[in-house]
DNA sequence: GAAGATTTTGCATAAATATGCAAAGAAATT
DNA sequence: AATTTCTTTGCATATTTATGCAAAATCTTC
């Protein structure tokens, strides 16, 4: 499994749950299929620029550190340029086929980036489905977001 | 030495340097006399809720967090500056002096930013008391706007 | 597709941080 | 001011995270 998808997996992983510490990530990465270890996700947590930081209930979790700024770096991109499969467009919506397990992430980017004239949108395991007024607002956006992906 | 005391030594440490650890913190507080352990600095930062971020060259630091940047609009940022000249801390009190007149502005300013952990304020014509239940609270909370204000 | 260069990873362990517990110190109460 | 109650601290150590190094995997170039 490539890097960037654990990565994605990851990101997905600390938005949607409350992860205290490395060996949980571990746990559930293993539980998705990455096999790996706690010292390559210190690696990861370190580039993705993960920070720990307070619940609540005065526990440490991993966090991303600003959502909307990181979701612009390259970095961020790249990871969602490879769990996208492709994009297509029907009628008034954008379905975007991701690879297995990866459209919760793909999902969150998108909501990170902020697709413009969205209605909303859904997701299940490898799909996302962006809604729109009409066929060209769908149009403009699946075109913008193609240009994020393929240049 | 009181802790309150430390601890806003702490932040000033964290926004003046880079700090990578805490041993670090140890180390500059000694030379300032407070006379302390590495375990009273964990608990001090857990209290202050400081997180770990990554510097330009990839190394970790501690930083303060605050949410309520990001939280307004630069517009409204740029008003509230103009309209500060200082703050001070006195004891459990952060004391705003304003422009004559946009005190109350200030105020209303700082009610939507919903400063942490204030139990409320007071405004004259130019200046803007807010109430903290004790001295850390009021340090952090002046850090804070400080940080809004001058960087 | 072999040979070499580059990147990624695991292992073992070093480094850094958090915490249970007992004791010291403050504060409140009588 | 002695007694009780609550808070803060250090010590020792457990827990968590980072990293040097060698091996494995991946990518280049011929």
């Amino acid at each position: 499994m490539p890097r960037s998808l654990r990565q994605s997996k990851i990101l997905e992983l600390i938005t949607t749950r409350e992860i205290e510490k490395q060996e949980e990530l571990v746990t559930l990465l293993r539980e998705s299929n990455f096999d790996i270890t706690q010292a390559t996700i210190s690696r990861d947590i370190k580039e993705l620029g993960l920070i720990k930081i307070l619940t609540e209930d005065k526990k440490y979790k991993y966090a991303c550190i600003d959502a909307t700024e990181q979701a612009f770096s390259n970095k961020y991109i790249n990871i969602f340029k490879e769990a996208v499969i492709n994009l297509k467009i029907i009628n008034n919506i954008v379905l975007i086929k991701t690879i297995n397990g990866l459209a919760s992430a793909v999902n969150s980017f998108l909501d990170k980036l902020g697709v413009e004239n969205s209605l909303g949108s859904t997701f299940g395991n490898d799909t996302v489905t962006i809604y729109f007024e009409n066929d060209v607002k769908a149009n403009i956006a699946c075109h913008s977001l193609n240009k994020i992906i393929y240049g």
